[in-house]
DNA sequence: GTCTATAAGTGGATAGAC
DNA sequence: GTCTATCCACTTATAGAC
């Protein structure tokens, strides 16, 4: 990585932009301490500059953090979502490979070095910030939860998997990812560690085995 | 309850100590904003004295939280315990009885008003404070796997369940928990719903019997 | 677009009278 | 054990020179 501390977030390291380099350094530090602990004196001293001149990019320090949770809940919203293509394959790939691939569509988006900071800053003003809340029920919980609800429904209709009721079959399913979020990004994080480790990924290999057991047919 | 808004958390409330209605005040207000944005002012005025008298009772605004923190995580680590006497009584109990029982144990503890505030402030500081970090990845992570775990192991040598690994087994019973804890005191918690619902104990026993289900011999 | 200087407020904490 | 008064470090934010 470069010289500095802040890995950038955005594409071209020697291209940032003063507002980009801000966006940085803000996130590298709510990442750390929390928004509320984190000043735009050090902001400023982070990135290089004098605290008045971050004003001349972002009018309040509010803005800063409105700024760094648009940019990414459009972007890390994109992670629930199943990869295009698959939807109508479901006989043609089976149930395992099926449910490995959204599983895994969805993982590396929240493994992914690059972002894994943005999730930690999202989960730490997840309890007083009410569009981080909002985007964590939506694109955390009810949108994965009806996407796997519908894809059982599915699986039951072709004999695939038992006749359960396919809400509860969502929430057993994605339940574990849900688990290994909250263990990943408020019991084990640290500023080395910032992507999920293999133990994670055989837990959820391990998952997932265990519940095509239970439910197939 | 009574004429103030604060539920008290102690015994009898007509004779809290000026120590007990602080320490009151501040869960309440923290579980509410967050450390970092109660001031001990706030709390002195939510109590009904000035700023300076807080100080005779607590040397530092962080010996407040200290103090909540340690009276209540050892209070709670009593949450992950199985009831006592239950332990040789497998057999006996049957499998179905033994985990609704597990469950509701650890459930009635996170359930009760009384104490859910309590979990609302160590969540809220969890990310930043290493004593609650501590008690979590201990008493509300390893201790009930590793409960479990035994638990789980004793099933399939008596052949009550299939020979999976019992750890695996711990994991997916018990990640259930966690989930529905995330889902109450991150994302649903609110000042007015401060137990779990109906729903989440509908959920929670709809995981017990899917569960069993999928592990009996 | 960055700087210096400064305003205006809030925070935790202490001294000393009662 | 509570009060008034005060300290001072630190915060966000603005004004205006360069």
């Amino acid at each position: 990585m470069a010289k500095n501390d802040v890995e950038t977030l955005f594409q071209n390291e020697s291209e940032l932009t003063t507002s980009e380099k801000i966006l940085d350094a803000a996130i590298d530090l709510i990442a750390q301490e929390g928004f509320d602990a984190v000043s735009i004196r050090d902001i400023a001293k982070t990135v290089g500059i004098r605290e008045s001149s971050i004003y001349n990019h972002f009018k309040s320090k509010d803005e800063i953090l409105d700024t760094i949770i648009d940019y990414f809940t459009v972007e890390l919203a994109r992670a629930s979502a199943l990869p295009a293509g698959i939807e109508g394959r479901l006989e043609e790939v089976g149930i395992e490979k099926y449910m490995e691939i959204g599983s895994n569509a969805f993982m590396e988006r929240i493994m992914d070095p690059r972002v894994s900071k943005i999730w930690r800053v999202l989960s730490i003003e997840l309890y007083h910030n009410k569009k981080i809340k909002d985007f964590f029920i939506q694109t955390m919980l009810n949108a994965p939860l009806d996407a796997w609800e519908q894809i059982f429904g599915k699986m039951i209709d072709k004999k695939l998997v038992k006749s359960y009721d396919p809400r509860m079959l969502a929430r057993e399913f994605f339940s574990f990812g849900i688990y290994l979020y909250f263990v990943q990004f408020f019991l084990k994080y640290d500023e080395n560690s910032r992507s999920f480790d293999d133990a994670a990924l055989k837990e959820l290999d391990d998952h997932i085995k265990f519940f095509i057991e239970a439910v197939r047919a």
